[in-house]
DNA sequence: TGATCGAAGCTAACAACGTTAGCCAGCTCG
DNA sequence: CGAGCTGGCTAACGTTGTTAGCTTCGATCA
């Protein structure tokens, strides 16, 4: 049995129901009917929890897109709806360099295979495509739109602009 | 004499030199040659100095993009540049939640009027356009992309996909 | 069976954080 | 001259991540 991924269900519990700020070394030890320092002997920090929490959710949403199809509106819609369903663990992924030492390889590349399949294998259109869904749910979950903007609107002006690379 | 604007530049200076990490009261009072409690004379609390780092970094990036032309290409080249240049700031600023309280009124409209004018007003369009300039932006700054990625190619594709919106 | 040793808990503690309370010097103004 | 505001100070509190060092329990091995 491995408490290592113990510890990191706990974080990963905390953040959805009581988000980022909840998410402490005491709060976790306490979640798990334990003291503090004891984290210390199945994880080295608080940093390897967040890497291995921005892990998982590299993993799932890499699922999701390559669940969701192969046409562009529907791979974007699925990118908005994981996102705006799992905002927390969306920004504690998206948000934090990528420790990519730690992180184990391919899953960078499992979660941007959909895309690319989606541009025909352009790689940069991939990344535009990339940017501008993150973008655009980065400031959503940020509110940095105005509260009566009509966001499905300002998606579709994108997804509109970027359906030249999927009908060649 | 307002103390307080010197506090928001002190921390500004701590925050370009140093860090976030390192932008810290204690940090900030000693940049001052005073004791930490000695700030909440002239400041409320470390989130009004974030909102008003906030506020500089909104002000600045919209006389950028006001200055900087017409054309969507140079725009969003004019948007990418200031971000790489003001990396700390421009983390402070996008990330955050906008506190539009206490936020000075009209800021937020001065910095998305040019993008207004570029998409001939419209305000969905503007909107796809921010989304993409900040997801480009944000990922490259979070080191999201590979170390051999081609950036200038995906801002390329993203500015060549929504320049349908300028050239009517 | 008994000795050993590592895994996994504990308490105590440290440094740094944001913040509050309360005191005191000095300047200004009536 | 006295009142009061301005802006500094020290001491302290509660919380954070983390370390040191002790104990206890269960498995392994001679």
């Amino acid at each position: 049995m491995n408490r290592r991924s113990e510890v990191v269900d706990a974080a990963e519990r905390i953040l959805e129901r009581e988000g980022p700020d909840a998410v402490t070394m005491r709060r976790l030890a306490d979640e798990l009917g334990i003291q503090a320092p004891s984290l210390y002997k199945h994880v080295a920090g608080k940093t390897e929890i967040q890497t291995a929490l921005q892990q998982r959710a590299l993993e799932r949403l890499g699922a999701v897109l390559t669940a969701a199809g192969a046409d562009l509106p529907t791979l974007v819609a699925a990118y908005r709806r994981w996102a705006l369903q799992h905002p927390r663990l969306y920004e504690l992924s998206a948000r934090h360099p990528l420790d990519r030492q730690r992180l184990a390889s391919g899953i960078e590349a499992a979660a941007a295979a959909p895309l690319l399949r989606v541009t025909g294998g352009n790689i940069a259109a991939a990344r535009a495509i990339w940017g501008f869904a993150h973008g655009l749910v980065d400031l959503e979950l940020a509110n940095r739109f105005p509260p009566d903007a009509d966001l499905d609107a300002a998606w579709a002006h994108a997804i509109n602009a970027f359906a030249v690379y999927c009908t060649p």
